[in-house]
DNA sequence: ACTCAAATAATAATTTTTATCAATTAACAC
DNA sequence: GTGTTAATTGATAAAAATTATTATTTGAGT
């Protein structure tokens, strides 16, 4: 995973770039972002520096995210149930896969992919910038389970 | 619009069905839900309503959601930036096009579904259950406003 | 080292949704 | 039609998530 110490790097010079301070809590929070495995949310994000950064506050952790997000380098998932979750590994809008079991998340390629943007602004005569594409259902592992 | 009417009273039937009480506050709830061109919002159903029912209560419109969902009779469309509206007219998952500068909402066949569907199962090994698909950028009418 | 603007931490305020509970009322039996 | 009963309503409190406030601290340049 080299790609994700790339992504931290990128995330801490473009806040430099931006005329941001550097400091610790800040560090704390883009290594998560660009680093950790899964989709955090702020309270994930939260309690794993607490650990480390016993002062830390929650109002930090919302800024930051704020602020990385201005700057385009943290891609916002709101779940239906309310919930958000973070990825700075790749902050540019894509499909994901989300079992309702495990709460697992998968991120495919997906060829068809161009082909519905096209057939979308065709039908609906939008220019479209962006989109959030998710879809719900049980994984393997969840199956075998279930047997 | 007959379509809209059918809803109005599906919805209504299905109420009944399950041993629930038809009062006027929800009548009023369903034919929002079921007849409102747009996809209203908690706070929309409740101004709306309030004009001839000056004593309904939000509470209210948040229960009456609360269980019309649960019977399967509307969805629910949680927005990225926390807003939340909803679907009565038709109540099964189906791609959006969301304008970004008016938000208006279309709602399009695309033929490109069934297969981006196989091919999230094919890569995954998931066995989809729903999606939620929304895709955002400008309609036609606000280009031509911008120039 | 010094200065200063920016960031942090603690907390208050706000917003959205859910829970509580006494008063009301729709539905059913008669 | 009237009475009974359990569901529903409405008002408000509580909970949860996010944003705002402000005194204090600190990173970064001089």
């Amino acid at each position: 995973m080299t790609d994700n110490k790339d992504r931290y790097e990128i995330i801490i010079q473009k806040l430099r770039d931006n005329g941001h301070k550097i400091t610790p809590q800040r560090l704390a929070i883009v290594k998560i972002l660009a680093k950790s495995e899964g989709h955090p949310s702020v309270e994930d994000i939260y309690v794993q520096i607490k650990k480390d950064f016993p002062t830390m506050s929650l109002a930090t952790v919302y800024k930051n995210i704020l602020l990385i997000k201005s700057l385009g380098e943290v891609l916002e998932l709101g779940f239906p149930d309310g919930s958000n979750r973070y990825d700075g590994k790749k902050p540019y809008p894509h499909p994901h896969v989300i079992c309702i079991k495990c709460r697992k998340i998968v991120e495919p390629d997906l060829d068809s992919l161009d082909g519905m943007k096209k057939e979308v602004s065709l039908e609906t005569h939008f220019n479209i910038l962006y989109h959030r594409l998710d879809f719900f259902g049980i994984c393997s592992d969840c199956r075998i389970k279930e047997r």
